[in-house]
DNA sequence: ACTGCCGATCAATCATAGGT
DNA sequence: TACCTATGATTGATCGGCAG
């Protein structure tokens, strides 16, 4: 089944309570969404999750339903009309497509509980 | 910003906390793995029909307690202790069926 | 070497549920 | 009722791995 890499033979002799894993370090880097471009003063470059706005959502979700994957060109084209760099419309896409994936899932699974269950 | 939140209104506003037995079961999992609690695919799968929720949904249930746990990881080391304590009788048995287990077939 | 996609996860945030 | 914390869900973006 599952095995424990972590102390395989002796092990817990101490440690009354917990220890910190490494997963409890794991750190992203933030995100690189900057545009390296201006920002005199204060290095803000947009290290934040960025908000879309509705149109933004809108356009894209249109652009969605009419084709899963992008090509280049209508990448290019999609940025610049929302005035989102490549990258983001890239991202935005392949984070849609899993959610299309999961609610496709979602969507078979209880089906085929409630057949099971008659 | 006329709270362009607005946008979706999903969802989430239906939002409904897990049975008492559901996150007993999740927390188990969660501290007598706290070295890894990274449940696999099939995992997850077990731990959905046992809670009577989704993959989806285990999978969210992990990724938040994953998050808040290293986040303060103070505030649960009541919690913490509790369920490891619950759960190291049974993983030790665990162990020790497999080692035997191991003897009985060794080339 | 470089780029896009997938699957999983992170991390911040939203909105509600629950408790005082 | 107001306020604060706990918690499930959403989502832009990152990480590691794989394919072209």
């Amino acid at each position: 089944e599952d095995k424990d890499p972590a102390c395989p033979p002796e092990q817990c002799p101490n440690a009354s309570s917990t220890q910190t894993f490494d997963w409890m370090k794991v750190k992203r880097n933030p995100p690189k969404t900057a545009k390296v471009s201006e920002y005199g003063l204060l290095g803000q470059p947009n290290t934040i999750r960025t908000n879309f706005t509705t149109k933004q959502l809108t356009e894209l979700e249109k652009e969605f339903h009419f084709n899963k994957y992008l090509t280049r060109a209508r990448r290019v084209e999609i940025a610049a009309t929302l005035e989102l760099n490549e990258t983001q419309v890239k991202i935005w896409f392949q984070n849609r497509r899993m959610k299309q994936k999961k609610r496709e899932k979602e969507g078979l699974a209880p089906a085929a509980a409630s057949r099971s269950a008659k | 910003v006329m709270i362009l939140r607005s946008r979706f209104l999903d969802a989430r506003r239906k939002r409904r906390n897990f049975s008492k037995q559901a996150t007993e079961i999740l927390n188990e999992y969660f501290y007598s793995h706290l070295s890894n609690p990274y449940p696999s695919e099939e995992a997850k799968e077990e731990l959905a029909k046992k809670c009577s929720i989704t993959v989806s949904q285990v999978s969210n249930w992990f990724g938040n307690k994953r998050i808040r746990y290293k986040k303060n990881i103070g505030k649960f080391q009541e919690e913490a202790n509790l369920y490891a304590a619950k759960t190291a009788v049974t993983a030790a048995h665990a162990v020790a069926a497999a080692v035997q287990n191991n003897q009985t077939n060794s080339p």
